[in-house]
DNA sequence: TGTACATCAGTGAACGCGCGTTCACTGATGTAC
DNA sequence: TGTACATCAGTGAACGCGCGTTCACTGATGTAC
């Protein structure tokens, strides 16, 4: 018998290596064995814990919408100039797909869009929560005279995106050998020298 | 027992069915079975006119490929200004992905990356070769003075795809309710803005 | 400090299901005579 | 035009596999006395 924990940790530690199952192998190696294997248990304890794969795989989208949520607080409190914040949850978010390949996996995982509709709706709100944010900032921007006050906040959100969603995706399409550090340098630039008061 | 035809035809057929099963359910919903069905023959004779599943998916990666070459083909038969041309392709990609999921759902699934290697090579061939195209537009440009000459085609190509991306599985996660037409025209005039000469 | 007991995390066998694939067969189709 | 035959697309039963989930059980842990 593997050693009894308390279900919070328990619940933790699934969801954990939930997310690294998810990051190494994509939503299709997170079977609710190899979650098992993973914390150390059996298949069968999983549910001591979580009520089903569903609860466990909402378990881990929670994770990773908390982790970009993150980044925007953080980027806030490193800088005030909004031109600067933008650059830093750039480079932010460039490592977090680096460091957990998980994000990228689960965002534009097939299995979120044709399970369960509820599922659906939660990445949604996350993602939605996270342009909403970067939106704020393109705001904060044109009240400053930073950036220019003719362009629509949320389209300049979805494009901030947009610098950062086709490069990883070639990143791992190509195996790691597009370079996704050097693009992005080089369309922020771009982005930047397009959205700024000239 | 099902009507007898020749195994060009039959070919074609499953390799058809395929990628409308993928557009409407993903790749999750391609199964044997399904394709047969869809096709109205039994799973086994899937298996008289493809190696097997493998064989399937290829098949239907090779006409993904195919229908974004066309488009390019197309643009520049249509045009001869290169930011003309780049506008026209933007719109026929939009076009491309609401008639035909398959597109994004194949681009951005889980299965072509972490299955066998070979399909993900296969697939980044086919968006390179894309990539490429694009990047021979904005040379185009940059020849004719119309696109400035300091930006780098291949980065402005990936950009030219992150004006899509986004948007696609915006539209797929909010079942619809982004406008992806009108989020499109105003980043087109944004990024227009960004790579035109002044 | 020592004992009896309740709690509940972990176990392992079992289930039904859909999957990709095989194989011996059937019988419609087209060709040769 | 009519018949015999070869070809080969389509069939259906069977396979092993991994999946998510259930359930009666076991036994370690913490608490009450």
């Amino acid at each position: 018998m593997s050693e009894k924990l308390g279900t919070e940790i328990r619940r933790e530690q699934i969801a954990l290596a939930a997310l690294a199952l998810v990051a190494e192998r994509g939503l299709d190696g997170l079977s609710v064995a190899n979650v098992a294997r993973r914390v150390g248990i059996v298949p069968s304890a999983i549910y001591r814990h979580y009520a089903g794969k569903e609860a466990v795989i909402e378990a881990v989208l929670r994770l990773v919408r908390d982790r970009l949520l993150d980044n925007v607080r953080a980027v806030s409190a490193e800088a005030a100039d909004p031109l600067d914040r933008l650059h830093r949850l750039l480079i932010r978010h460039i490592t977090l797909l680096r460091d957990h390949q998980a994000i990228p996996r689960i965002v534009f995982s097939e299995e979120i869009y044709s399970g369960r509709p509820r599922r659906r709706a939660r990445m949604y709100k996350g993602i939605t929560a996270y342009l909403d944010r970067v939106a704020v900032i393109v705001r904060q921007g044109q009240a400053r005279r930073a950036i220019r006050s003719d362009l629509d906040p949320p389209t300049v959100a979805v494009m901030f995106l947009g610098l950062i969603q086709p490069a990883s995706i070639l990143w791992r399409m190509s195996d790691g050998r597009f370079d996704v550090t050097r693009h992005t340098e080089r369309a922020w630039k771009v982005f930047r020298g397009a959205i700024e008061t000239r």
